[in-house]
DNA sequence: GGCCGCATGTAATCTGTTACATGATTCT
DNA sequence: AGAATCATGTAACAGATTACATGCGGCC
């Protein structure tokens, strides 16, 4: 059922188009490593994965000069799912790293969604479990609990600081954005 | 090469006398659960790696009522990994969640060590870290990776301020040791 | 009689990742 | 000739955790 979070990733890189797997790699090592790597085999191997759950389609494709290509391409059922990825908070802190991070830059990449909007939902996701882990905190009859609470706590607390920074990348990337479709207003 | 840190947390257990592994587990979740989970079975696989790597050493125990018990007890080795596990500051920021907090209990618990020591080593770290990870922003070209810098300049700040509330912790666990070290002195 | 506590352990599973096998073309 | 780029894929491995098998004794 649960989904690598590499999987959305390679959905998201398909949205635009077809692509086939060594593509997919290159994107990715050139968008978001070094701090998410994904090596060549690995992404064969959830393309592999993405085709058997009916996420990707994939075609063969001989080339005269080139070694044969396998070209995937989004599945309707993959875009929806890739879609419901991009626009949810996420649950576990730990996915704050990493997977949110994509997610916003997925959006400002492919022009999609509101970055905003997201953010909003996260700091609103954030804002219950601070609390809830206050509480808890309050409750906690151990200092082995009470430390780890106070930990979570003030990881939180930094959480929510940081998606107040990331509400003004977001805007920087809005307005980006805004020029470049200005620009190719512009140049049509 | 690499422990299972939970491993650790068992030889912390063995340290003041032998015990068998329903007892170690017993120890396990009533002092580190819900935070830190550990299953019985994991914790016999555990002691398993931890004799085949000589930390710990065991004798069969038949009894006449119960059934048969494997007695641990922890060896010179094992003694001394445990030690230096115990003193030395966590390198990744991810196990200051959990392995961070058990290293303050088990000194506490055990009356070992010193809690405030690790803690300064800990803030030595992390502010190198810190500082690494500012200069790396700085560096840094794309949005992606800025917000991934900025994420963790936001963590180990909100760690760093949590350190210095475990300083006061261990404060609290040094005077009611001394407290119980008193009582204990009057009581002999 | 049935469930809970005591007590152990193996085998399987799951998940993630990498090593390796293959082979053509193009650049130096 | 040798290295780099293009291109794919399987099989294996490693690490963590759990399902399940086993069985006695005491309590209700």
């Amino acid at each position: 059922m649960a989904r690598h979070p590499q999987e959305y990733v390679i959905l998201g890189f398909l949205m635009p188009g077809q692509k086939h797997g060594y593509e997919i790699h290159r994107d990715f090592s050139s968008r978001l490593a070094p701090f998410w790597h994904a090596g060549m085999s690995h992404i064969y191997t959830l393309l592999k994965r993405l085709e058997a759950t009916g996420q990707v389609r994939s075609e063969k494709q001989i080339q005269h000069t080139r070694p044969p290509r396998r070209i995937y391409s989004i599945t309707q059922k993959g875009r929806e799912e890739f879609l419901e990825w991009l626009c949810k908070p996420v649950r576990e802190i730990r996915d704050l790293r990493l997977q949110f991070p994509a997610k916003l830059f997925l959006m400002k990449f492919l022009d999609l969604s509101d970055p905003a909007e997201l953010i909003a939902k996260q700091v609103r996701v954030c804002q219950v479990e601070l609390t809830s882990n206050k509480k808890q905190y309050d409750l906690c009859g151990d200092d082995f609990g009470r430390l780890v609470y106070q930990f979570r706590i003030h990881q939180i607390e930094a959480i929510l600081a940081w998606l107040e920074v990331c509400k003004t990348h977001g805007q920087n990337a809005a307005s980006e954005n805004q020029r470049l479709r200005k620009e190719k207003h512009e140049r049509s």
